[in-house]
DNA sequence: ACAATGCATCAAGATTCATTGATCATTCAA
DNA sequence: TTGAATGATCAATGAATCTTGATGCATTGT
């Protein structure tokens, strides 16, 4: 099971911090239905293209998303097994099972 | 199936940005295994009580723990249920079936 | 009643992040 | 080869975030 901190605690701070801004989490959702290219996506989000192009390299960046580019275009699209770290990361902040413990000492 | 884009997507953005830390997985760490005071975290985690002070709110107004005065003291803890709203979050991400789609016209 | 402890909150400064517009590189079509 | 289209990147500005130290407020023990 993996653990939220220790060695790599940053690069998990740093995929949960690609998924905390609205417009990638609305660039997430239409790469769920399949890879896009940027353009496709400035069309459908209706916004600037280097202000998306800032936002799909900090998703890039963080392993979400990867690109693949084919001519005059680049298609991305969503890192399946990235995401399933990243349930595993949620899963491990499940409770575990209380034990006794020491009052506090403080 | 929760979608990330829509109604609540600034929630949902508010809950990954309190995931965004490491200090802040630190602390969820800490409270995996059951609640603990304020005092208790400053000294697992060696670090000043306002800033500690600071990250449980940020973690506390995303809904993600939640506290319980008893005298002196405040235990936090983690919100089981919002953990659970998280993991269908994460889940949402995968990708669906690709459908055949139109090329783009851009 | 007084002092001490646990914790929140505030103000100030530093750092990081996001937005916008401009520029550059690459690819393709005419 | 010239020009248009796709998309990255840079610089500048503004906004949000984090850190630190100080202060204030309850609660508890004496």
């Amino acid at each position: 099971m993996p653990t939220l901190s220790g060695k790599n605690r940053a690069k998990t701070a740093e995929l949960f911090h690609a998924l905390a801004d609205e417009t990638r989490l609305d660039i997430l959702d239409q790469l769920k239905e399949g890879e896009r290219c940027v353009c496709e996506l400035t069309d459908a989000l209706q916004t600037g293209q280097s202000r998306l192009s800032f936002h799909l390299k900090v998703l890039k960046d963080a392993g979400l998303i990867h690109d693949r580019p084919e001519g005059r275009w680049i298609y991305y699209a969503i890192n399946s097994d990235v995401v399933e770290e990243l349930e595993d990361l949620v899963a491990s902040l499940k409770t575990v099972k209380k034990t006794v413990r020491p009052s506090p000492r403080c």
